[in-house]
DNA sequence: ACCGTCAATATGGCATACCATACCAGTCCC
DNA sequence: GGGACTGGTATGGTATGCCATATTGACGGT
């Protein structure tokens, strides 16, 4: 009961939000392998909080479709197979689709300005070949574009599809020869946002997750027979960051 | 509040989701006024249900926006504006046009036939002025629509926003004066999707859906100034939600 | 030797008790 | 007389204990 006072210094959010933010973060960030249990007391214990926030925090993420959760037998990782993965993806483009046509109408010179900024970044990270980088600002453009649509609710869904296909998306990312690709397709996307065409940057934008997405399954079907290499327990480390983020996320 | 007795009896898919699925039926039949309180206490007893199950089923609701949750003061139900309403329509009628276009390209000619004769049935309600029934059908052609296009996130997402949309669905249809356009517009939808036109009948649809939710926020404006049964407080406090959204960037 | 069954243990589900916080009312001081 | 502060009460938040169920390993029968 040492660090519970930890804790308790951030009483403002609750603590299922905490753990559920936490559990969100490790889960999308693949420290956690699909199908892997998340035994209640272990992890409660783990994490230094009780079982019922825990319990609270796993409903939570079970609707968001993170985890799974088996009647009387525990919650598990959610495992997304690949045909889930290209119908979330295909969803997901839908929706970027129409956030880019609201977006178009939307912004402003100023958003366009900082797009291009943007862009002109992840450029830069790919000529370094900074996959890290690059891997993050594309997120950041994508994320923007439909933040710019100002519909809340695009805005929710698309949050939500992105931490479930965030995972295999990086995953992909690293692996992925087709970079060249990739970043011409974003040079199109830019030149029609400029000229202010939402269609056709909806078009474009769809096109362009259409094939990211089918290349990740080839290459997941060329890996997917050597894959688990590690059990991996991954549950170190957990009782200082729980409790020292999770303040204000956002940004 | 008597009938939940009939379904505890069963224990097989767990009490949360029981209550869970209870509170949501009512909250989307509109037996629960917007904004209305829901203390724990009280309601656990009426459920016959301790607290511990409701307030994890209040979780799982709060994830699908049916209610809200205020840190350290409860949770009620959610309270979605005209404003919020129109945002998540058009982005039904976005998923709905994409259905629409799987649906063209999958669908049988038995399953085409089965809308055809649903299509003639609420025509049927629609001809006798039986709202009920024209309702019920209605819903039960788009949700086949989009069950047809056999994508399960989409399927998912469409059900998510129908949960929250219902209520103010069905109201609106009570009211409308506007049947008859609506019913025209279905009927070019019913000929797109016999032509298998994809492309049309997804523009027919989202159109349908536009025109549907642009008469809605006509109607509600229209009475909203003397449509509070209840005192409705809890108005005000809409701002501070405990949802962690915006999770996508960030290594 | 193998399969089926039973028991033991581990784990999740639910209830309840306790604690912290927010809201409200009453009083006291300015 | 009004405003601010403080104590009480109501309500949510958290912890824990007990019960139900599922899984597994061992033993006995075929």
């Amino acid at each position: 009961m040492t660090s519970l006072d930890d804790i308790v210094q951030t009483p403002r959010p609750g603590l299922v939000a905490k753990v559920a933010s936490y559990l969100r973060e490790h889960i999308v960030m693949d420290h956690f392998q699909p199908g892997q249990r998340l035994p209640e007391r272990t992890l409660a214990e783990e994490l230094q909080v009780s079982r019922t926030p825990l319990r609270e925090a796993l409903k939570i993420l079970a609707a968001e479709g993170l985890v799974e959760i088996l009647p009387n037998r525990g919650a598990v990782v959610a495992d997304v197979s690949p045909s889930d993965m290209q119908e979330k993806a295909y969803v997901l483009s839908v929706l970027e689709q129409a956030a880019a046509e609201l977006a178009c109408a939307r912004a402003t010179d100023r958003d366009i300005a900082e797009f291009q900024a943007l862009h002109y970044e992840m450029k830069a990270a790919f000529i370094r070949g900074d996959r890290q980088n690059y891997f993050r600002i594309n997120q950041e453009i994508h994320n923007r574009i439909v933040a710019l649509s100002g519909n809340a609710s695009l805005i929710e869904m698309h949050g939500y599809l992105c931490r479930q296909l965030y995972r295999v998306r990086y995953l992909s990312n690293e692996k992925s020869e087709k970079w060249t690709t990739a970043m011409a397709e974003h040079e199109a996307i830019m030149a029609a946002l400029e000229a202010r065409d939402a269609t056709r940057m909806g078009e474009e934008l769809r096109n362009h997750l259409g094939k990211t997405w089918f290349k990740y399954a080839a290459d997941h079907r060329a890996t997917e027979t050597e894959a688990s290499p590690r059990p991996a327990r991954a549950t170190e480390a957990t009782n200082t960051t729980l409790r020292s983020d999770s303040s204000g996320d956002e940004a």
